[in-house]
DNA sequence: CGGCATCCTAGCCGATACTG
DNA sequence: CAGTATCGGCTAGGATGCCG
């Protein structure tokens, strides 16, 4: 019994993949547009909902709820709401969350890099 | 001018996102579920284009194709083509690509921790 | 062998409006 | 403040068939 937990985002072709090639293991679970940006956002500590709102403009409400609920899911990200009014919701990185830091700077190591390859041609 | 030259998926949105994350500039370049898996079949080496279909059988040849034009066009991976009969083209990793491997390797590790993680809830 | 063209569908995602 | 609900466009991606 070595099953991998679904995913938020569960698909049987999806499945087999990540035990084939546990980089998808991986997009699966930060992968698509926002959800890497709010994990980038939460490195530097907590942030209540409307903070991560105006951290990230160009975000819809729809996709912010959507894609924290899946990183919620995916327990990468921990909510945690305050009963009060008005409501006081925080959002703050999980350890397997903070695991994925350095894993963020090597990627963002390697986006500056490349991108300023590509420029020069 | 540090303007970040278009990847082969092109959006405004995305164009603005990679400026403010570059984690996204990874993504867009080995997001979705197959260009990872490309890469990762890369690594051990140059590949024919057959050769990557019996690697991942479960790929259909549009996805196979469009990953890997994708890949290319993102200077990723470098497809050289023998001019002969039959046919005879191999994909392989460029150094941009090579250098992504530490990444993938990162990756692998943090998804199977994180896989027997969850597995034990 | 190594592709390309076409049709078709699921679901991602934005816009808008409403709620405890 | 922190969400929900609903409608609908767009496109990623699967199935199938054809080509040099």
């Amino acid at each position: 019994m070595t099953k991998i937990k679904e995913s938020s985002s569960t698909n049987i072709n999806k499945e087999l993949s990540e035990l084939k090639c546990p980089v998808t293991y991986v997009m699966n679970k930060i992968g698509g547009h926002w959800k890497s940006i709010i994990i980038f956002q939460l490195i530097t500590g907590p942030k209540r909902y409307s903070e991560l709102k105006r951290a990230i403009p160009v975000i819809t409400e729809k996709m912010l709820i959507q894609s924290l609920k899946q990183l919620e899911a995916d327990r990468l990200v921990i909510r945690k709401a305050e009963v009060v009014v008005p409501p006081f919701v925080t959002y703050s990185l999980s350890d397997s969350g903070r695991e994925l830091i350095p894993l963020m700077h090597l990627m963002a190591e390697w986006a500056i890099h490349d991108s300023q390859r590509t420029v020069r041609n």
